[in-house]
DNA sequence: CCCCCCCC
């Protein structure tokens, strides 16, 4: 199986031929001081081709990443031989390749464990070989999910798991304006530990997480977003249930039990995370920890049953514009001007600031819900609510006495807030929920059974 | 001679 370095004919001669006086070294043997050689390497990766422009000029290119069983390097063209060897290189496909420039990789920007990188000229030769005996497919050097933990964030490294969920693909705008394709998959493997990864672009379009594939990344680096998570780079290679023994044991292990197993999460999503540690309080509590005093808010939730609404001065007016809900002012001339925006509006829409009691078993507390919590639980949009204040005051009046005495389960911001040197805290409702009645009465026992331990 | 690698 072994490739050593050898004098090799090619079958089919000529002055087009790699030079048959040169040897086929491997690639890890290759350095810049030398430059009779021809390697036989299998392309891994492969680049669009891409137009750059700036101070240096402005041009066209592409690279592919080139594997032997002693290493790998990434080879560039630029402009004439991007035309020359853009559809001659295929991914996956082994060549014969000589006459390249090696010069230093950037290590800033090569994610490839070589010292060297080749850029193609007008004299370099890529030849088809039909022999791919002895090259490898890939080289990966997979990190374990639990091992990520451990390493440094912005390193590179390869990863393989089981695509346990995937998230629907979904369109971003970044800093610089450019809208991009995103998908996060959520990958897991024998070390019960699970991560993101996210993939860009056409590979976020196109992947399938269907099936529960098994999913090998090359060259992904690790961020440290939520804790530990993996991104897609340009030069990573992402392989959906990739021909490798890694693979079939993982996909073995999964099919066999491995699916049930509860994997904790090195990425630590904000639903996630929320769900996973509910701060759960009474409202005597709350008073009696000083909730809210620090420098932060605190966030903390509870089962409490609202006792009265305030329905005066619930409903305002406001900016028309979207993410806007500045109070607007009746210019009396049926225009409204929202100072925030600096215009003046034909219309207006209805936002909902309402204030409640709420209460459990041990104390009450006034709290502010604005627009979608207010909505959640009067049952009506704020739209809905404005009209019919304006139209049915008896039925505008019943919306408020239904939601009296109902019981819901709060998730709350506390944070003491001071005006004109009076200080009070203020708490405002982030999200209502309906009780799950399984869920509390089993949080009940857990607390008695740790009172009576 | 590129080197963009994005979002929460």
């Amino acid at each position: 199986m072994k490739t050593s370095p050898m004098k090799f004919s090619p079958t089919k001669g000529g002055s087009g031929s790699p030079g048959s006086s040169t040897k086929v070294l491997p690639i890890a043997s290759l350095n810049p001081y030398q430059s009779k050689w021809t390697i036989r390497a299998r392309v891994t990766n492969k680049s669009t081709v891409r137009t750059w422009s700036n101070s240096r000029g402005d041009g066209r290119l592409f690279s592919f990443d080139v594997l032997d069983e002693s290493g790998e390097i990434k080879i560039t063209a630029f402009n004439k031989e991007v035309d020359k060897f853009f559809s001659l290189v295929e991914q996956g496909k082994v060549y014969y390749i000589s006459k390249a420039t090696l010069k230093v990789a950037n290590k800033q920007f090569t994610t490839l464990k070589n010292n060297y990188e080749m850029t193609l000229h007008a004299h370099s030769s890529v030849m088809p070989c039909d022999d791919s005996q002895g090259i490898p497919t890939v080289s990966c050097a997979f990190v374990p999910i639990a091992e990520l933990e451990n390493r440094d964030t912005d390193t590179i490294v390869d990863v393989i798991g089981v695509c346990k969920s995937a998230d629907d693909v979904s369109r971003i705008t970044t800093k610089t304006s450019r809208e991009v394709s995103k998908r996060t998959l959520q990958l897991i493997d024998t070390t019960g530990k699970m991560v993101t990864l996210t993939l860009w672009g056409e590979e976020a379009e196109k992947f399938d997480g269907a099936v529960d594939p098994v999913v090998a990344v090359k060259g992904a680096r690790l961020s440290d977003f939520g804790g530990r998570s993996l991104s897609a780079l340009f030069s990573s290679t992402v392989m959906v249930n990739p021909d490798l023994p890694e693979a079939f044991s993982l996909r073995a292990w999964y099919d066999q039990g491995g699916y049930a197993l509860d994997s904790q999460s090195l990425t630590e999503t904000r639903a996630a995370g929320s769900r996973a540690k509910t701060n759960w309080k009474t409202l005597s509590e709350v008073k009696n920890e000083d909730l809210g005093h620090g420098e932060k808010a605190n966030y903390f939730s509870c089962l409490a049953t609202i006792l009265y609404t305030r329905k005066d001065n619930c409903l305002y007016q406001a900016c028309p514009t979207e993410d806007c809900k500045k109070k607007v002012i009746d210019q009396q001339n049926g225009m409204y001007r929202c100072e925030k925006c600096d215009r003046e509006f034909p219309n207006f829409k209805y936002i909902l600031l309402l204030i409640a009691n709420l209460a459990d078993f041990g104390d009450n507390q006034w709290v502010t819900c604005f627009q979608e919590t207010a909505e959640a639980l009067l049952g009506h949009s704020a739209e809905t609510l404005g009209q019919l204040r304006d139209t049915d005051e008896a039925a505008f009046d019943e919306v408020f006495q239904k939601v009296n005495f109902t019981t819901h389960i709060f998730r709350n911001r506390v944070k003491l807030e001071t005006y004109n040197d009076e200080s009070r805290v203020k708490v405002t409702v982030m999200e209502v929920q309906p009780v799950d009645h399984r869920e509390y009465s089993r949080r009940l026992l857990s607390n008695i059974r740790k009172l009576a331990s």
